[in-house]
DNA sequence: ATAAAATTTTAGATTAATCTAAAAATATTA
DNA sequence: TAATATTTTTAGATTAATCTAAAATTTTAT
């Protein structure tokens, strides 16, 4: 079956959408997510709902089809391990990869994609540390939790983040708060909850917001 | 300026059709040439000479605009670029890159080309022996001859193919006639024009059809 | 429970790329 | 050079994806 560009994009919206909310998604979520309108949502929910990808109910929002469920995972699959060849292979930095892997998520030939899965060495996950799924669609999701449930002497390892905005990441890159790096937290300031952390042997503050879309995986 | 992956495909055509005749390229060939119909061909010309890409003028025919030029070089150079990809790093067969690159060298990131070009240390020609443009869009057109233009005795590298078609490709890559093969003309059959070679030191008979189609350097 | 607010869908247009059929222009040839 | 054939363009539709504005439905709040 053929899936359109757009297409693809709906089905990977409804899908992170309806990961994090674990429910039928709106359409004005979608629009909102999609930056389009709720009428141009209604018109493609149809189309999809046809080509059997979503389950649709007038005006009781949408949850993907097992095959709509693969076929996202199988875009996010292919957005990832480009990411991937971009940073490991091509020295992007991580802020620079996510518009290109748009674009090139949506290349379709499986051949490719698994020769490049090959060739990057079956990587588990992304530069951002997001998981990435398998051919059959399968996938681990890591036991994260933001910094800013650490106490104080608790320790970790950057594993992840929550926003993936090219602006908090280009922050995090310039601060040495990258995936791999160990982070130990020294103290809490009480007034505006921002986090003094041991980074690399050095003392760095870091405000609430930052703690609360960093994850670790504790020690 | 943004080009579309339509009006990207318009511009190959009509660079890879002036480039055979060196003159105006009609409207009929576009159309055939992209499998489309003339009226499609007339309605796009329009919007690439408003855009500045062609010079068009009613009944005339078409060249492309130094704009426009640049711009198909640009999309060759991606095209080949990736197949150079493809084959170097993810063992594609010769017969299998093109379809894809057709997909790639849509892909809209200078970042991403000029990273790649580097990553496969700057080749000057592709998988088929076709030159690879450079970022300003040079490149030098190797002086290859057919081999049946080749008389007894002769010898030469395998270089290049006139004929791009996956059925002679595989042909090719079956019989040993693969780029930077060595090959000899022992004789030439007066009768059906076919040629006797001397591959990898093995007798080999190929058609003149093929003979025609083979490109090499000489010695 | 009903009115007000918010969300979602429908109706009717718009744009890019395409098509068929007919008209216009150019090229061929007798 | 006039008739015929070929090529190209125009006119008018079609399809996918989008939009605005209005109508329908659901949710929230009094």
């Amino acid at each position: 079956m053929l899936t359109s560009f757009t297409e693809e994009n709906y089905l990977k919206a409804i899908y992170h959408l309806s990961k994090d909310l674990n429910m039928a998604v709106n359409t004005n979520a979608i629009a909102d997510s999609l930056n389009t309108k709720a009428a141009s949502v209604t018109d493609m929910l149809k189309k999809l709902a046809e080509k059997d990808l979503i389950n649709y109910k007038k005006y009781q929002g949408v949850t993907l089809t097992e095959k709509g469920k693969s076929s996202a995972l199988n875009i996010i699959r292919k957005h990832r391990l480009w990411e991937v060849f971009l940073v490991e292979k091509l020295k992007f930095n991580w802020d620079e990869v996510h518009d290109v892997a748009e674009e090139l998520e949506h290349i379709h030939s499986d051949l490719l994609i698994n020769r490049l899965d090959e060739f990057l060495e079956f990587p588990k996950i992304d530069p951002h540390g997001d998981p990435i799924p398998d051919k059959n669609g399968r996938f681990h999701v890591p036991d994260l939790k933001p910094v800013c449930k650490l106490g104080i002497g608790e320790k970790g390892i950057i594993s992840g983040i929550r926003d993936h905005s090219s602006i908090f990441l280009k922050y995090l890159a310039e601060h040495k708060l990258t995936l791999g790096q160990q982070i130990e937290v020294l103290n809490i300031i009480e007034f505006d909850g921002s986090f003094i952390l041991n980074i690399d042997k050095q003392k760095q503050t870091v405000s609430r917001d930052v703690a609360k879309n960093l994850l670790i995986a504790y020690e």
